[in-house]
DNA sequence: CTGACTTGATTACACCTGTAGTCCAACTAC
DNA sequence: GTAGTTGGACTACAGGTGTAATCAAGTCAG
């Protein structure tokens, strides 16, 4: 988010492997800025019925594999994403993406549209968008 | 796909969890239907760099969790996708919403869309799928 | 019939994950 | 300063996963 200019642009710079309770974790960071681990557990344990021992393992495993880092505050630490939300969500996707769909991407794009998961807003500027897109693919053909 | 009248459609019918490597068995077996262990073997072998071993196993496990079922045709067994592409592709794409985008599809629509992943057949069907889409929405409000 | 080969079954094993308990140092309240 | 509390580090442990080796039974070639 905050201007990265990318170090190493080859191909997937960060984004370690995220796993399903640790994007819970992720997604807080991601929308709180840096967090306590007490403020993560406060958040998470309602919702998801997890000890406060679990969300710290969680936060311990993501310092580990390099998504979040933290500073040290007095006796606690606040953590801080090190990887960016768009990227780790595109390395998801694309994962994701090969795997389950074989790389195909309209069909689990029109599956969501039918599913009228999307709203007329989105709809619209998802519109918008394919129009760009087709014009682009015009021009450059 | 062969008419099968969900006899408990109270949730997930089917759908085991698939994992990463048994997802390219399924999509083998939903492509070439019905298959023995040694065409998947062929298949996937090279492609991936398994050993024989390996696919058997996948085969074995999918076979435990229900995915695939299988005949015996003389001495080997002939494996038979028992959940539809499309379900496992929606249960997986539900679940995939949910832990890495929280349940927004959007944001991942402009992902891809912006890729340019798309042929230009396919951006026009999506298009049209989506002004379907809104006028649908717009009945209906 | 007998051994070589094929094929599924069983076993292996390390790493990841979900979920948490225990340990110890620092800080806080007496 | 002594105990309780807070917070991270380390440990635990079962189930899933990637990856495969070994075993056993049936089959085909002689």
């Amino acid at each position: 988010m905050t201007s990265k200019p990318p170090p190493d642009p080859s191909r997937t710079p960060k984004s370690p492997r995220i796993s399903e309770a640790e994007w819970e974790i992720m997604h807080l960071v991601w929308e709180r800025g840096p967090l306590f681990a007490q403020e993560a557990v406060e958040a998470l344990t309602p919702r998801r019925g997890w000890s406060p021992r679990t969300v710290k393992t969680l936060l311990g495993r993501l310092v580990k594999k390099g998504s979040l880092g933290f500073e040290v505050e007095g006796k606690r630490y606040r953590y801080h994403a090190l990887v960016s939300r768009e990227d780790s969500v595109r390395a998801a996707s694309h994962t994701f993406l090969e795997r389950v769909l074989g790389g195909s991407v309209s069909p689990l794009l029109s599956t969501f549209v039918r599913e009228g998961k999307l709203s007329r807003e989105e709809l619209a500027e998802l519109r918008a968008l394919l129009e760009e897109e087709e014009k682009k693919k015009e021009e450059s053909s």
